[in-house]
DNA sequence: TTAGGGTTAG
């Protein structure tokens, strides 16, 4: 709050201040184009104040200094020594917007009201806008409803506002509410139109807009298209979105970011990449979202060298580690296996937030390092980042993979204190954690105490517990709660086969087998992915398509020889389909990860590690294989499933056999 | 006066 008086001279204004909250008097020279304001008494000035000089055009940049709103300019208009326009509305709007001060904006709206601008539609809108942007869409709801005239600024204003404010469904009501008063949208209202239709489960509203799109002549706009091919990417359509990007009139780095987040999101790291290089050759910047989805995208490939040549390019350009950007920077050198290099990013962050200490509690639990997430963990609290339900879904995940019991019990009863509801993938991590360390009655106590109905996720953590400590009865109970959810839902029938094989049922096996036969129900075939100089292998079992085949089994035969020499056996109940014996062993050994790890000997030098990805879970005799392979070849082999990754060394696993 | 793109888990 400021106190002033003041004199002027030819737009130049002498203010004395008095600010309350400093206790601190400044003279002010303001130069500014209001209008001459009336006579001012010059005899409040006194020698020992500091003195100020602000250009009206400074206004904005001297004020955000003082983290103030410049408010103190409205008891200058209010005293009449000042008279007020537009622009000067405007900027303080603008510092309302900047600092996001709700309040002041009020103040500020109240002002108008009692003012010439009161019925002023520009104004109003401008009014609506700082309500929008400061995040409270209930005053610019309420403001859209006492405007007795609304334009296309309006509507859009506020579609905008939803949009923008995560409620996207208040937007896509509006919007033909809007074209129903023959208000023809823009390409500021299309672009947020398409915005809000980038959520939900399907594209067919996004589609719609896309026509408007056309019938208005916005559809090769940089902005709609960006925001158009965005939509579709936001779908899993990178084709269509492709098509948008394509026949744009002109492209800018928004448009480039949009095409290179949908790539990342859909785990399609080559394309992400490929875009990136293109961007570059073509003379673009790349900016902070560039380089998190391109983060993003080199960790789901795993791929450090890779990875390291983009960190590069961001030392590069000189620009600091802005949470974003550090915190994908950092998960993809711990998702590609060297968590040192994580560390080191985490502790040149410019500032560590919660995503940044969940991503490396994350790293460390995903690689095998258990009691170090649990440690992060407790640093984290010391230091008091509060910590959200992701945090606690990491923390459970790795005290699940590393067996730690008590440490996982502690840290679901922790989440209270924090006042986080734990949700269903936490039930679920704290079933598999019982369940895993043996605990099979306390973890079907925990299902039945509930406050929730239990979903076939919970029922199905209790299942693969069960098939791990050979329990059939609970196991079998387990199943058929899940086959009520879904009952051609193949993964718990694979699951309850295995479970009957391991334990010698074979003719339960069987009949598991046949149930799903008849059902038509197919096992999901399982897929490995090996990269080698830079280009991605696919393997699938019995894989007799590929040019390589009969070198890919010599070479895998070499092996399985040497394992079984010092103390492989090969566990043949991994195999569902085939009775006999024999058959079945053969059938293991063609398994499609031990193709990959086959084919990547072949392909990279010694003493390179190998990089293997698979699209379910690690088989427990290919886990078996690859301990004892990776001694004889004397060989590093990561293999990441789609729980965790496995670090292959010198006959052991990171994980501990326990995954 | 109104617009588009980015992070952690499962």
């Amino acid at each position: 709050m400021l106190k002033c008086s003041a004199f002027s001279s030819n737009k130049t204004y002498m203010l004395k201040c008095y600010t309350f909250s400093s206790n601190k008097t400044y003279n002010v020279r303001f130069f500014t184009t209001f209008a001459a304001p009336a006579t001012f008494p010059d005899s409040d000035f006194s020698d020992d104040t500091q003195d100020l000089v602000i250009h009206d055009k400074d206004l904005l940049r001297k004020s955000r200094r003082d983290s103030g709103t410049g408010l103190h300019v409205l008891d200058l208009i209010h005293r009449g020594s000042l008279e007020p326009d537009r622009s000067l509305y405007n900027t303080l709007f603008k510092k309302c917007t900047l600092l996001k001060k709700l309040d002041e904006a009020r103040i500020v709206h109240a002002h108008i009201n009692a003012s010439l601008f009161m019925d002023d539609l520009v104004m109003q809108n401008t009014i609506l806008n700082t309500y929008c942007k400061c995040g409270s869409l209930d005053d610019a709801h309420n403001l859209f409803e006492e405007m007795p005239v609304k334009d296309m600024v309006t509507w859009t204003a506020l579609i905008t506002g939803y949009s923008q404010n995560d409620q996207p469904l208040n937007a896509l009501v509006l919007f033909p509410q809007m074209l129903r008063l023959e208000l023809k949208p823009n390409q500021f209202t299309l672009s947020s139109v398409l915005k809000a239709s980038g959520t939900g489960i399907s594209d067919k509203y996004g589609r719609q807009v896309h026509a408007f799109c056309f019938k208005y002549g916005y559809v090769w706009n940089v902005y709609v298209g960006s925001s158009l091919l965005d939509m579709y990417a936001r779908f899993g359509r990178m084709d269509d979105a492709w098509l948008v990007f394509d026949k744009l009139e002109s492209k800018n780095e928004v448009s480039w970011n949009a095409l290179i987040a949908g790539h990342a999101r859909k785990g399609e790291g080559e394309h992400a990449l490929k875009m990136f290089s293109g961007m570059l050759r073509q003379g673009f910047e790349p900016t902070h979202f560039t380089y998190s989805s391109v983060f993003t995208a080199l960790a789901s490939m795993g791929s450090l060298e890779q990875g390291k040549w983009v960190h590069a390019h961001v030392i590069k350009s000189g620009g600091k580690l802005i949470a974003y950007v550090g915190n994908t920077l950092l998960d993809m050198y711990a998702k590609s296996g060297s968590i040192d290099d994580a560390r080191k990013v985490f502790n040149r962050l410019e500032r560590r937030d919660v995503v940044s200490w969940n991503s490396m509690i994350t790293g460390y639990a995903q690689h095998g390092h258990g009691k170090e997430a649990v440690r992060w963990f407790a640093e984290m609290l010391r230091i008091r980042i509060v910590p959200n339900e992701i945090t606690f879904l990491c923390v459970l995940t790795a005290c699940s993979h590393a067996g730690l019991l008590d440490e996982g019990q502690k840290c679901f009863e922790l989440m209270k204190k924090y006042s986080i509801e734990p949700q269903e993938a936490h039930y679920v991590t704290m079933v598999d954690l019982l369940g895993r360390a043996g605990r099979l009655d306390q973890a079907m106590k925990f299902i039945i105490k509930l406050p929730v109905e239990p979903t076939a996720a919970v029922w199905g953590a209790l299942l693969g517990a069960c098939r791990i400590h050979k329990n059939m009865d609970l196991g079998t109970y387990a199943a058929e709660r899940i086959f009520e959810f879904d009952p051609h839902d193949s993964g718990p029938h694979v699951l309850l086969a295995n479970m009957y094989a391991s334990a010698g049922r074979l003719c339960d096996a069987a009949k598991v087998r046949k149930m799903m036969k008849e059902s038509g129900l197919k096992k999901e075939p399982a897929c490995s992915w090996v990269e080698t100089k830079n280009a991605i292998h696919m393997f699938v079992a019995n894989d007799d398509a590929h040019p390589q085949r009969e070198e890919i089994r010599k070479v895998w035969d070499e092996i399985y020889g040497k394992i079984k020499e010092i103390g492989y056996i090969p566990d043949s109940s991994h195999v569902l389909f085939y009775a006999d014996q024999q058959e079945r062993e053969a059938k293991l050994q063609l398994h499609s990860e031990k193709l990959a790890l086959a084919y990547a000997l072949m392909t990279t030098p010694p003493g390179f590690t190998i990089w293997i990805k698979k699209n379910i879970r690690v088989c427990g005799d290919c886990h078996s294989a690859f301990k004892f392979a990776s001694k004889v070849v004397v060989r590093e082999i990561i293999v990441r499933d789609t729980n965790r990754y496995h670090h292959f060394r010198d006959g052991f696993c990171s994980c501990g056999d326990y995954w």
